[in-house]
RNA sequence: GGCCUCAUAGUUCAAUGGAUAGAACAGGAGACUUCUAAGCUCUUGAUCCAGGUUCGAUUCCUGGUGAGGCCA
């Protein structure tokens, strides 16, 4: 890949000078041409004679363009040689990623907020797969904890169906109004919970009936995404290990007695909490476990989290104590991302003041897609609303809008499967055709496009860098839209010259397989008709 | 009060410290007897404020202002 070879070449030559490679901004510069700008000016002169002493087979000429900038005309040829073989490069070989994505609570229905980790989450573990990392997908349910108490008790109370998560929620929410005025049950709640942590046969029981009847219904939700796990885990499993971590952290002498609670004190954060003054343990706790666990089993180069933005202080306590600890050499990244909010810039919900469930919203765009064709409507509907989330930073809080939601025209999921559609339609329609001549490509529109493929495997381990998605779905949108561009203005079936048919078709065949590929590190399937 | 995310066009979003700040939607105009009009072409329109670092700042630093979140 040429970039990539330039950049490489540059990095070498020039280590301390940071530099870009930039497209340049119009194709009417006559010729193929990646600039670079240097940061010091006084060495754009340099620059340009290394690139022609060190890549003359590649590079056509060089010329200072300005303060700072070379432009580089590339050899027609060479790039011509290449443009079909912008490949993801394979640098994780050996190394160990866990990503743990999607992440849900049982007994409460996945909303909004759950597709962003879990689209994101999905989207990361592809990339980092591509990039040759082994990958652990990994689910960490949360089904535990004293609302589960409270749960207990608001059946036993009521005595109602259970049979699904709805359900749970309408037992959760009564027994919460009755709380406002009989104060009785919040102790029947707590009392439930102890029961259940000891053991009590009747209790476990019910809690497994909420567990799986929970995890039934994010199957089927998984199952329309379109994505998998590795990995379910509980927080529930890492109960019996509290005592020893909690012993192995007072072991290490990085723990503290404070009010009768037991405390890790951190440079510049809060202290992290392990143990309550009532001996219940905490989140923290079990996520250290769990930490503990991920590594020892897998000994991972990487561990991410792909956790909204509102948990960043737990995160940066959690990695704290794992460097007290030297657990090892695994690097620890919470992926984080922004709230999802409604057209008012309040947190996304219902009129009745509940998140909007994740159920929902994917009925909606996908009977929306399907107004249009059924046949397709749910790989269209689906991509939609992962494109939509993916194509913008994550960091950022985005606003949730129907309209821009449902929308299928634009910058969108859609935009990209229909180019696709388009392409394939002109392939199967191609017939006879002889050897291809790639020298005969010389529109503008066949230019910008062979230029930009060359970028693909850049923009691919920028993500699993950057822990982002959106360059990718940049790239591919730019793609689609040179496609189009190159669709437009030129008419590839009727060519005379058999020759140059030909080596338009091979064009559009690598323009499918980087659209079909890098849409499916995203998790957006491409149909072949629209 | 301390910390974390942020602030770009009417709206929703882009832009590893680089050249003329890109798109989409909304608004205005248009082409096509032709490989899928979920498309294409043209057009109106923006970096919160004040300093600093740099050849160069939407980007980095300091201080404000404003929004959301976390902790106490």
């Amino acid at each position: 890949m040429f970039s990539a070879w330039l950049r490489d070449i540059l990095a070498h030559r020039y280590p301390g000078h940071p530099f870009d490679i930039l497209v340049p901004p119009d194709p009417a510069m006559g010729d193929f041409s990646t600039n670079i700008a240097m940061v010091a000016h006084q060495d754009a002169r340099a620059v340009c004679d290394m690139l022609m002493a060190d890549g003359s087979e590649r590079i056509a000429r060089c010329e200072v363009a300005g303060p700072g900038f070379v432009n580089v005309f590339l050899r027609d040829d060479w790039l011509r040689s290449v443009f079909a073989h912008a490949d993801i490069p394979q640098e994780g070989h050996g190394h160990t990623v866990i990503v743990e994505y999607s992440s849900p609570n049982i007994a409460k229905p996945m909303h909004v907020g759950h597709l962003r980790s879990t689209v994101i989450g999905d989207a990361l573990a592809n990339v980092y797969r591509a990039l040759g990392y082994d990958v652990v997908r990994w689910n960490y349910i949360g089904d535990w904890g004293t609302q589960f108490g409270r749960l207990i008790a608001a059946f036993k109370k009521y005595g109602e169906k259970v049979e699904t998560v709805q359900d749970m929620v309408a037992l959760y929410v009564r027994f919460h109004e009755d709380m406002k005025t009989d104060p009785s049950l919040e102790a029947a709640g707590r009392e439930e919970f102890q029961k259940l942590e000891a053991g009590d046969q009747e209790n476990r029981a019910l809690w497994e009936r909420f567990r799986t009847t929970s995890l039934a219904e994010y199957a089927a939700t998984y199952e329309k995404l379109g994505v998998a796990f590795d990995v379910y885990r509980g927080e529930s499993e890492y109960e019996g290990e509290l005592p020893r971590v909690i012993a192995k952290l007072m072991d290490a002498g990085v723990t503290r007695e404070s009010e009768g609670a037991l405390i890790i004190p951190l440079e510049g954060l809060p202290p992290g909490m392990v143990r309550k003054s009532d001996g219940a343990t905490l989140y923290l706790t079990r996520d250290l476990a769990s930490l503990e666990d991920r590594i020892t089993r897998y000994h991972p180069a990487k561990l991410l989290y792909v956790v909204a933005n509102q948990q960043a202080l737990h995160f940066e306590q959690l990695f704290a104590v794992k460097d007290k600890l030297r657990l090892g050499g695994t690097e620890t990244v919470h992926v984080k991302f922004g709230l999802v909010l409604g057209p008012d810039g309040k947190k996304f919900s219902t009129r009745e003041g509940n998140a909007v469930s994740l159920a929902e919203v994917m009925d909606e765009v996908v009977k929306r897609a399907a107004q249009r064709n059924p046949e397709t409507a749910e790989a269209i509907g689906i991509g939609a609303l992962k494109y939509n989330d993916l194509k913008q930073h994550p960091h950022t809080d985005i606003v949730f809008d129907w309209d821009a939601m449902l929308d299928l025209r634009g910058n969108s999921g859609p935009y990209l499967q229909y180019t696709y559609a388009r392409l394939a339609s002109i392939v199967a329609k191609a017939g006879e055709h002889g050897n291809a001549d790639r020298s005969t490509l010389v529109h503008p529109t066949e230019r910008a496009l062979m230029r930009h493929l060359l970028d693909y495997g850049w923009s691919v381990s920028q993500c699993a860098k950057l822990h982002a998605l959106n360059g990718l779905a940049l790239h591919l949108y730019q793609l689609a839209e040179k496609a189009n561009g190159f669709y437009e203005a030129v008419r590839i079936n009727d060519d005379d010259e058999a020759a140059r048919k030909a080596a338009r078709l091979e064009l559009i065949s690598a323009v499918m397989h980087q659209l079909k590929e890098g849409l499916g590190l995203l998790g957006i399937r491409v149909p072949e008709r629209i």
